[in-house]
DNA sequence: ATCAAGATTACCT
DNA sequence: GGTAATCTTGATA
């Protein structure tokens, strides 16, 4: 895998529309170096959370201690804790003051995979199904990147964890739907995953 | 101080 | 398809 990691994505991609920023993620490069090793992986899965009128957006009643990282300028990686033993992914976007973020689904490996399934699995020799578990929902991608509390608020442009800029996927091979797991504002299409992926999260 | 819910996952039938 | 695991957070009193 030969990756150019001098091509970030720059702080304009990310202070934009939220909806706009939740599609054109999809097909870019999620790196973090870790231990000097290169862990990084093809975006394939988001859900956008918008201030206001979303419900299930942690910052439609305003800032606190836990979402005070959605409401920094875009392009700052939010991480959260929930059902007392995960983590969730996100990267916020828009302008500061906003409280918007993109979550992040799911991830098709690329590099590292051996440290990715390390951190899963306990071991490096995994079956092409475990592959397939490796990243492909919110909780697998922090544990196998390993994303706790320490980490939210990282700038994705500094050298530690960023994004690589890389082809877009297409509208014909994007899907547009309802985001899952959530109670509130279910009917907002603000899901969008590459088409036959066999790494999207679910169906 | 108390309490229910939660942007999930793994494992069971 | 169903549910247990596990604990922080935010809301309410």
């Amino acid at each position: 895998m030969n990756l150019n990691l001098n091509n970030k994505l720059p702080r304009e991609f990310y202070v934009r529309d939220t909806l706009t920023v939740a599609r054109e993620l999809l097909g870019k490069i999620f790196v973090r170096i870790l231990d000097g090793k290169i862990l990084a992986g093809r975006i394939i899965e988001t859900e956008a959370y918008i201030a206001g009128e979303d419900e299930s957006a942690h910052s439609s009643r305003g800032k606190t201690k836990r979402n005070a990282t959605m409401f920094e300028e875009g392009g700052l990686l939010y991480v959260y804790f929930t059902y007392g033993m995960y983590y969730c992914s996100n990267v916020v976007t828009n302008e500061k003051g906003k409280g918007d973020a993109v979550l992040l689904r799911s991830i098709e490996p690329l590099e590292g995979i051996e440290i990715f399934a390390q951190n899963r699995f306990g071991k490096t020799e995994i079956t092409g199904k475990e592959k397939r578990n490796l990243l492909s929902g919110p909780g697998k991608i922090c544990m196998a990147y390993k994303l706790t509390k320490a980490e939210d608020g990282t700038d994705l442009l500094g050298d530690e964890i960023f994004i690589l800029d890389a082809s877009t996927v297409p509208e014909n091979k994007m899907v547009q739907t309802t985001r899952i797991g959530i109670s509130k504002s279910k009917e907002l299409p603000w899901r969008f995953y590459e088409k036959d992926n066999p790494y999207v999260s679910r169906k």
